[in-house]
DNA sequence: GTACGAATTCAAGCCAACTTGAGGTCAAGC
DNA sequence: GCTTGACCTCAAGTTGGCTTGAATTCGTAC
């Protein structure tokens, strides 16, 4: 069988029944045939899943994410998109390097006020003199947990 | 007057009033008397709003960004839940980085499908096993869009 | 041929973090 | 002393990405 089970895909990726069923009522993947009624997928929905995984880490929307599926199902994204996008994430990183900064600071300053220690009010201030240099609002990626129970 | 007037605040910080309202509601801030009916913050609620917006794009929840602020208003955590919470950055850090280059790697190679670029391959196979390498429930920080409308 | 278990549908619910809207209040300027 | 406009309160709504639950349908094993 070169086909899928719903369950297996569930057992190989970790991605829950719900969210596949989810996933294929958005269109963002589709199931080739059905067993009963249990859906059946291609193989390369492993992939695709994949990626749309990366994808949310990287802060793209399913909306997005769909969007960079051709019609013919293969990852075809503007590169000027993901330029942005790694641009972007480029300026995630630089805010989150700043704030483990800021953190690991406030752990080991023994100043009793870190209001009033001098070195904080710098990272501080640098921390977010940097993202006014963003435009009004940024598109913003968004890394969201790794939901598990 | 030492005070500063919600509408001051709103001005020199871009946070819309409503969400100063809402963030006093849950206790993330508050103000510390009233004009008439218009709050008044004291000046430094300024850097407070600051280190909320850092937190916030760090991937604390508002309730994990309060828990950072003791009983007397300033930042008073203990220092290995901070140094936890440095590393849990690091972490996302180097995520954030691989992404990155995955991403700079699908706008930049010319094959003409990625799925059969060896290092895109590469790539992804080692960006999507790594996650897999977080145990069970980190205390998960995630980066929040900067919602825009 | 019946029990089982895993899947199905569909509607509704959930969460965080806000925003919106209706109706009300107040200080300051004229 | 009246108008103005920025604020107020409170409840309800919004968005994205799922999850949950009740009632149902299958294929497979016995």
């Amino acid at each position: 069988m070169h086909f899928l089970d719903i369950g297996e895909v569930v057992e190989r990726t970790g991605v829950p029944p719900s969210t596949l069923r989810y996933y294929e009522e958005i269109g963002l993947i589709r199931s080739v045939a059905r067993h009963g009624l249990r859906r059946q997928f291609d193989h390369d929905v492993l992939m695709k899943l994949s990626l749309i995984a990366m994808g949310k880490a990287a802060g793209f929307s399913l909306p997005e994410i769909s969007g960079m599926f051709g019609r013919d199902d293969r990852p075809d994204i503007p590169r000027d998109q993901l330029h942005a996008r790694a641009k972007e994430l480029e300026r995630q990183i630089v805010e989150l390097r700043m704030l483990r900064d800021v953190i690991r600071h406030v752990a080991d300053c023994p100043a009793p006020s870190h209001m009033e220690c001098p070195s904080f009010r710098k990272l501080l201030k640098s921390a977010t003199t940097t993202p006014a240099s963003r435009p009004p609002k940024p598109p913003a990626a968004r890394v969201r947990p790794a939901r598990r129970r």
